[in-house]
DNA sequence: TCAAAAAATGGTAACGTTTGCATTTTTTTT
DNA sequence: AAAAAAAATGCAAACGTTACCATTTTTTGA
């Protein structure tokens, strides 16, 4: 920058102005920076910038498992207003890996993204980030808390109402034998389903069959071995409830290698009304969430936590919706 | 951290020390530094040291379509050599908008990150790259070339050779009208795709029926309408060849919906062999990609890249395969 | 025990911007 | 045309760290 400004025959200030204000310089020394600029094929030193004015202007999303397709939708939310005010956003895949969560931890502490979005990542930080004197800009999509962290602001869908709807919309359909697929252990995410589907169960004057409730890691093969599991079992159940998509699918491979139909001999409930859930065999009969809805309400709230404003709200929940397809139909006989 | 040394009464190299190369310093001293900073709360700064060392242990993967689940299998080749060599990663959605390329551009000529892989993105950056006096290290993966930028070093499959070993398998199988569902335009990935296709077909001796070759745009929703097309034309094939899987799955619907079997009316034929493909009603035969190796081969050659070594050899082709499942059969009658 | 070598620590100048304040130039007003 | 106001520009001091070199302390060897 020094050199241009010599250069052109102007202070480096100038030159500074020139990126960050040009209507403050006068039109005829702005082309002339702009020409030697250009010439010189000069980029100002962002790190350096960034350094000087302690911001950076990306924000990073913490993800765990970059592979849903649900977030996939979030993310594009996300993006839509981060074009909007002109923020970066960068995507971190979520280590349970503690170097891996000390690195991110370090990563947000020293400021080197303006903040952060958790999305379904339920604790990536290491102990030091509670430690610090400042927590930094964070909001969670879909997740409700951080172990430690238990403040922060959040945006998701009544996870228990949705788990209630799903399972009601079984139980309308006259199944009474039904399963329930959650997810990882410690996800409270999935509990709150599980727990809804457990409600409704209750409600209806149901016990249910701890047997057909089998955790499923959010994955296909988590789906598939639950499932596998789920259909050892004697006294087959007649519907299952999957708490995300992914695991439908994982549901509807071992389904149709043991040989049943969907849904002549059993009903599939899904979870999220993913991109695939419309073009499943049959397609899949489903929760939506209003995914790209999150991702912009978390980033509008997250903005306002970064210039400092005081959030009143601190959990926004978004409606959901019961889509039905043909994965679920009426019990027969 | 000068407060840090104060306290702890040492000088601020000392505390640097500390952090950089703990061994170089006495273990009295470590000890009452990390009680200091322990009680203090004190992270370093890692944009002033980014800004100070020039470097900041970030490499930049960006991504064209986050969701498909191929760059999935990739980014977890990517990571897993990333946690080796202690390089965080990030992921960048490739935004076709010429502010957004300015803003990428910006990013990695600021050396806000050490490297790049672009990872089926075409062309994310303005030209001001071309224009600039150093090219930032960069890896390409499953792409082959950026325009302007021809000599960047690639890891990718031969796509040319298993688009041609897809059609064989189809021509084997005894079909001989068969369409082919391409990408966008501009994509040299899925044109040389199609070329396999083109040459197959010719040296079968058989004519290629142009209104059978659509472009797809990679999507479900892309696969969708290409299929809807070729179906409506007039003489249907008997196979249709989907240049990527989340094609094939559009296809899978728009083939119900016409109320068609897989493979028994029309054979499907994908590529990438995602994690989708096994669990598709019917299991998809498609082309596997070594994803993870990909990815791995890239950031390899990435850090080689940056250390300054020189590339001997620009173009790596990693091997495919064809993986045969359900989704296509022999030619009825 | 002393000299020499090695290890540990400290002082200070960068790194490339931005920013507050001072100064100069231009425009406006009377 | 001069004075006042406004707009442009320049100067120099930060920002928090690291790296070179110098200095002090500790260890080693005779």
């Amino acid at each position: 920058m020094k050199e241009v400004a010599e250069v052109a025959g102007v202070s480096v200030t100038t030159v500074s102005r020139y990126f960050n204000d040009p209507d403050s310089v006068k039109s005829a020394t702005r082309s002339k920076v702009a020409e030697v600029v250009q010439e010189m094929g000069f980029a100002p030193n962002r790190i350096a910038r960034n350094f000087r004015t302690g911001s950076t202007g990306i924000i990073v999303v913490v993800v765990s498992g970059i592979g849903d397709p649900f977030f996939t939708d979030v993310m594009e939310g996300i993006n839509r207003v981060a074009s909007e005010l002109s923020y970066m956003i960068l995507i971190k895949e979520a280590d349970a890996h503690p170097v891996a969560k000390d690195e991110l931890t370090n990563f947000i502490l020293s400021k080197q993204s303006d903040g952060i979005i958790l999305l379904g990542a339920r604790s990536p930080f290491s102990d030091s980030l509670k430690n610090s004197r400042v927590i930094p800009p964070i909001v969670i999509c879909c997740e409700a808390v951080v172990p430690g962290l238990e403040s922060l602001p959040a945006v998701r869908i009544d996870n228990l109402a949705a788990g209630k709807d799903a399972t009601k919309h079984l139980l309308q359909l006259g199944h009474q034998k039904i399963a329930c697929i959650g997810g990882q252990e410690g996800s409270i995410l999935t509990r709150e389903r599980e727990m809804g589907f457990r409600e409704a169960m209750k409600e209806a004057g149901l016990k249910v069959n701890e047997a057909w409730v089998a955790p499923g890691s959010l994955s296909i093969e988590g789906g598939r071995k639950a499932t596998r599991r789920i259909l050892k079992m004697g006294g087959k159940p007649t519907a299952i409830f999957c708490t995300n998509d992914e695991m439908a699918l994982g549901a509807y491979a071992e389904i149709a290698a043991a040989g049943l139909r969907i849904p002549d001999d059993i009903s599939i409930m899904g979870y999220d009304n993913t991109r695939y859930a419309e073009v499943m065999t049959p397609p899949l009969t489903t929760i939506a969430q209003p995914a790209q809805e999150i991702g912009e309400h978390g980033l509008y709230l997250l903005c306002s936590l970064i210039q400092g404003q005081q959030i009143t709200n601190p959990l926004e929940i978004v409606s959901h919706k019961l889509v039905v397809r043909d994965s679920t139909a009426p019990l027969r006989g």
